[in-house]
This record gives structure tokens, C-alpha cells and sequence, in this order.
DNA sequence: GATAAGATTAACT
DNA sequence: GTTAATCTTATCC
């Protein structure tokens, strides 16, 4: 009993990311709201938060890195939807992004905050001690919390040590949207998704 | 081969 | 509000 449902689950898992292939970074950024992430760490802890906060971008769209084509870097982003792009940044961070769309177009979601939800203590030992919503409330903040690196460049979400677990919709009352923070092209559209109320937004 | 910019953060004043 | 830290990637010689 126990493997078949095991196994219906993992069945309805890969479904469930499936979905990603279909859908458009737009579309896709405000549905990842309150869906989940899990981390299972080298020495098997187990980590959890919620995604409270994303960007949209996609090949029409100046500030992605995406826009001027395929490269080395954005392969990722031009792959399947379901997997993780993973970048390098001012020297020091990583951010990333949920895959979104069919193999070709370059677009993902970048997963800019997120709600602690298990393994409290070890995203806390993660950011040197940090407590409270500082731990993961910033693109970087929450890769380094979650050991997110290049070792995880195109990741398979529906996979450990990293998988994406999706929950149902937000209402449209729940969720904001803003201009995306810390671009400097294609600054006024309203790519940017947040829960409302929700002490682990970024700003 | 060299250079400039960057989907940021934390520690300052 | 300002700034240093720090290095990959893209772009331009």
C-alpha cells in the first residue's frame, strides 16, 4: 500500500510540475506563491520554506537575461520548465529561478523570499547565526540558506535534494504586484509578486 | 585578452 | 543613505 502510494505520488508530483512547461513566467510567478520548497541538505536535514515573493522574466523582456538569446550562462533558462536556473552576482551571491515554459524560450521565475517552514535552526546556522525574517527575505539570502549553488545549475525540481512542492492557488486578494527591484531596464512593469501581509517579503 | 556591469547584501555613517 | 565586498559573464577591442 505504502509503495503504491509512493509511487502515485511521484506520478502526481511530475504532473504537477509538468504544468510549468505550459505556462508563461507571468503566469507562472504569481501561481508559485505559496507553493513550497524542499532542501535536503549533505547530511540529510531536512529544510522547508514557502515562496512569499517572486519576478517574472522572459526573452520579450529587457532586464532578463534572456533577452539577447541563448548562451552558456542562460541554457537553463531556455530549457524545459521544472528545473532551476542558478546565477552568479556582484561577486558573491546566488540567485534562482523556477524554469518556466518549453524547451526553446528562455523564461523562469526568480524566487526573490521565502518563509522559513522546517529546519529553522539550520537555515539560521546557514546565514551565520541570523534569525527572523533577515534569514530569507532577499534573493540571495534565501540561496544561501538553502545551499543553493552551481552544484544545483538545472536541478530537476521534481528530484532531492531540491524538489518544488506546489499547493493550490492564492486567491487574487492575497497576492500583490509590483515593479521588479534592482533592475535597471524595463523598470516600471509589473513583474514582481508578493503575499500580501506576509513578514518574509523582501521590502 | 581586457573591461565594465550586475535580477545583492551587510555594515557603515 | 552610502559603500565595500567580490567574480562571473557578456561585450568589446
Amino acid at each position: 500500500m505504502v509503495t503504491v502510494r509512493q509511487s502515485r505520488g511521484c506520478i502526481i508530483n511530475n504532473m504537477q510540475l509538468d504544468f510549468l512547461k505550459n505556462m508563461s513566467a507571468l503566469e507562472a510567478a504569481p501561481r508559485l506563491l505559496g507553493c513550497e520548497l524542499e532542501r535536503t541538505l549533505d547530511d540529510s536535514t531536512i529544510l522547508r520554506v514557502k515562496i512569499v515573493e517572486t519576478e517574472a522574466y522572459d526573452q520579450t523582456d529587457e532586464a532578463s537575461h534572456s533577452f539577447r538569446g541563448e548562451t552558456e550562462r542562460t541554457k537553463v533558462m531556455f530549457g524545459e520548465g521544472g528545473h532551476l536556473y542558478v546565477y552568479f552576482t556582484y561577486g558573491m551571491h546566488y540567485c534562482a529561478n523556477i524554469v518556466t515554459g518549453k524547451k526553446g524560450e528562455g523564461a523562469g521565475v526568480l524566487l526573490r523570499a521565502g518563509e522559513p517552514l522546517v529546519g529553522i535552526e539550520a537555515i539560521s546556522a546557514n546565514r551565520r547565526g541570523m534569525t527572523g525574517k533577515v534569514m530569507t527575505n532577499g534573493p540571495a539570502k534565501l540561496t544561501e540558506a538553502l545551499k543553493i549553488d552551481f552544484n544545483l545549475r538545472g536541478h530537476d525540481l521534481t528530484q532531492a535534494p531540491l524538489k518544488l512542492i506546489i499547493k493550490p492557488p492564492l486567491t487574487p486578494e492575497q497576492i500583490i504586484s509590483s515593479p521588479r527591484i534592482g533592475i535597471s531596464r524595463a523598470k516600471s512593469e509589473l513583474r514582481r509578486f508578493y503575499i500580501a501581509d506576509n513578514p518574509y517579503v523582501s521590502k
